[in-house]
DNA sequence: TCTGGGGTCCTAGGACCC
DNA sequence: TCTGGGGTCCTAGGACCC
C-alpha cells in the first residue's frame, strides 16, 4: 500500500463553522453573545425543534434535534430565535469568498463547511499558519468562529476539525491515526450513522481501529461495497480530490413542511401538495432547471413515509404542470390515512439552457407531420435516438434491427 | 408531550431488450 | 421444448449528512 507524506501528497483543510446559524444570529445581534442561544422553529405548527444552538446553550445539555420545550426545561432562560435563511445564505457566500482570497481550489460541501486544498500555497507560510490565518479573518471579518482540521486527506481533515470546538486548529498526521483517530467509538466517524454502528457494534467492531483491522470479507458481507469504503477511510486512505465545481449542480430540488395538524381532507391536502408545488417551481426556476421527475413524499400519522416518483416524457417548467403530476401521484397512493408531511421534489434536473435545445427537437415532432425535410430528421431521431442528431450519423451506426446480436 | 427540512448516494427488484 | 444471461431503465426505500 502506497504511503505518503505531506511533503509529497497533498495538504487539506477542513473549515466548518462553530454553531453557524447561532453565530450568524450573534453577529447580527451582539447583545446575544455568551447567552444560551437556540435556533428552532414555531412549536404551534409542530416545528418545535433546536436546529443548532450556541454553546452557552449546549453546555446545559441542549442538543440539535432536541423538541423545544425539552431544551426549555434544561435551561428556562434559553433564549429562542426562528431562523432566518436569508442571513445564513449570505454570510455563507462572504465564508467561502474568503476562503476563496487564499486559493481557487476551495470545495463548498454544505452552507456552513468546506474543503480547501493548500498545497500549493506554502507561499503563505505553513499549513498551521495559513489556518490560524484564516480562522482569525473568518472572526475579524464576519464575526464567525470556525474549527479547522489540517490532514492529507479529506476524510481525516473532516475528523480533525470535529476534535477542537469552538475555534480549534487540529493537525491529523498519517503518523497520529494509530493513537488519535483509532481509539474513537465507531459512531463518531464521518460515514459511519446509528444504523451502521449498531449493526457493526452487534458483529463486536465498535472502535475505529476494529473497522480498521476488520477482515476484508467480514466488512463486506456485512456493509457490502460501502463497508470496503469505510474501512479504507478508517485506515485513513481517502483519494479523492478537492472539486471546486462538486456542488455546482443539483440533482434534485424539493420542498416539504410537516403540516400544522395532521390532515385527512382530501381538498386540503391538495391545496398543500399545491402550494409545496409552487415553491419547488420557484426554487428549480431561480437555479434554472426543468424537471423530467416529480416525486412527492407522504408522511403518515404514525411517521411512515412513503415517496412515489414518475418519470415524465418531456422536462416541466410550470408550476401547473408540477402540480398536476403531484395531484396525480397523491391521488393514486394515498391510502387516506391522517397525513403528518407533505412533500413535492423534482429530481432528474436539466440545466434550462440544454432543455431549450430538447425542446427544440421535440418540436420536430409536430413540424414532421407538414414538411418533408423535419420528416426526414424525425426519422433519424426515431432510428438513432436524439444523440444522432448531436453528434451526427455515421456509417457505423446501423438500425438497431438490422444488428446481428444472435 | 416528542422527533424539521434540505439534500446525496446506494441498493434491490422488476420490466424489458437483445 | 426448455433454458439463459447481460445490460439498462425505472421505482422505492434506506442510510447518512448538515
Amino acid at each position: 500500500m502506497k504511503e505518503y507524506y505531506p511533503k509529497n501528497g497533498r495538504v487539506i483543510l477542513h473549515v466548518d463553522m462553530n454553531s453557524f446559524f447561532a453565530s450568524v444570529e450573534m453577529a447580527y445581534d451582539p447583545s446575544l453573545k455568551g447567552k444560551p442561544l437556540a435556533i428552532a422553529g414555531n412549536p404551534e405548527e409542530r416545528k418545535g425543534i433546536i436546529v443548532t444552538c450556541s454553546y452557552e446553550a449546549r453546555k446545559f445539555g441542549i442538543k440539535t434535534t432536541m423538541p423545544l420545550w425539552e431544551a426549555k426545561k434544561l435551561c428556562p432562560q434559553l433564549i429562542i430565535r426562528t431562523p432566518t435563511f436569508e442571513r445564513y445564505r449570505n454570510a455563507s457566500h462572504a465564508l467561502f469568498e474568503v476562503l476563496r482570497e487564499f486559493t481557487t481550489l476551495v470545495e463548498p460541501v454544505s452552507i456552513d463547511e468546506g474543503y480547501v486544498d493548500i498545497t500549493d500555497c506554502f507561499e503563505l507560510g505553513t499549513p498551521i499558519e495559513i489556518a490560524k490565518t484564516i480562522q482569525e479573518q473568518l472572526l475579524s471579518e464576519l464575526d464567525l468562529p470556525s474549527s479547522i482540521g489540517i490532514a492529507p486527506n479529506k476524510f481525516l481533515a473532516k475528523m480533525a476539525s470535529d476534535m477542537k470546538k469552538p475555534m480549534g486548529i487540529t493537525i491529523l498526521r498519517k503518523r497520529d491515526i494509530q493513537e488519535v483517530l483509532w481509539p474513537l467509538p465507531l459512531i463518531e466517524m464521518h460515514g459511519v450513522g446509528k444504523k451502521t454502528a449498531e449493526k457493526l457494534e452487534l458483529a463486536g467492531i465498535k472502535t475505529i481501529r476494529d473497522l480498521a483491522e476488520v477482515h476484508d470479507i467480514q466488512i463486506r458481507k456485512l456493509l457490502g461495497i460501502r463497508g470496503a469504503f469505510l474501512k479504507e477511510r478508517a485506515r485513513g486512505i481517502d483519494n479523492r480530490h478537492v472539486d471546486p465545481d462538486s456542488a455546482s449542480e443539483f440533482k434534485s430540488v424539493g420542498s416539504s413542511r410537516t403540516l400544522p395538524r395532521d390532515m385527512t381532507n382530501q381538498a386540503e391536502l391538495l391545496q398543500q401538495l399545491e402550494k409545496l408545488s409552487e415553491e419547488t417551481f420557484q426554487r428549480l426556476k431561480r437555479k434554472g432547471y426543468l424537471t423530467a421527475n416529480v416525486s412527492v413524499a407522504i408522511r403518515y400519522k404514525d411517521r411512515k413515509t412513503i415517496t412515489r416518483s414518475r418519470k415524465l416524457e418531456n422536462p416541466i417548467q410550470s408550476k401547473e404542470a408540477i402540480f398536476q403530476s403531484a395531484r396525480a401521484l397523491f391521488l393514486k397512493h394515498w391510502n387516506g390515512n391522517p397525513v403528518r408531511l407533505l412533500g413535492v421534489t423534482g429530481q432528474d434536473l436539466v440545466e434550462k439552457q440544454d432543455a431549450v435545445e430538447q425542446l427544440d427537437l421535440f418540436s420536430y415532432e409536430e413540424a414532421a407531420k407538414k414538411e418533408p425535410l423535419y420528416r426526414a430528421i424525425d426519422d433519424i431521431r426515431q432510428r438513432f435516438g436524439v444523440k444522432a442528431l448531436q453528434n451526427g450519423v455515421t456509417e457505423r451506426q446501423k438500425p438497431s434491427s438490422e444488428k446481428p446480436f444472435k
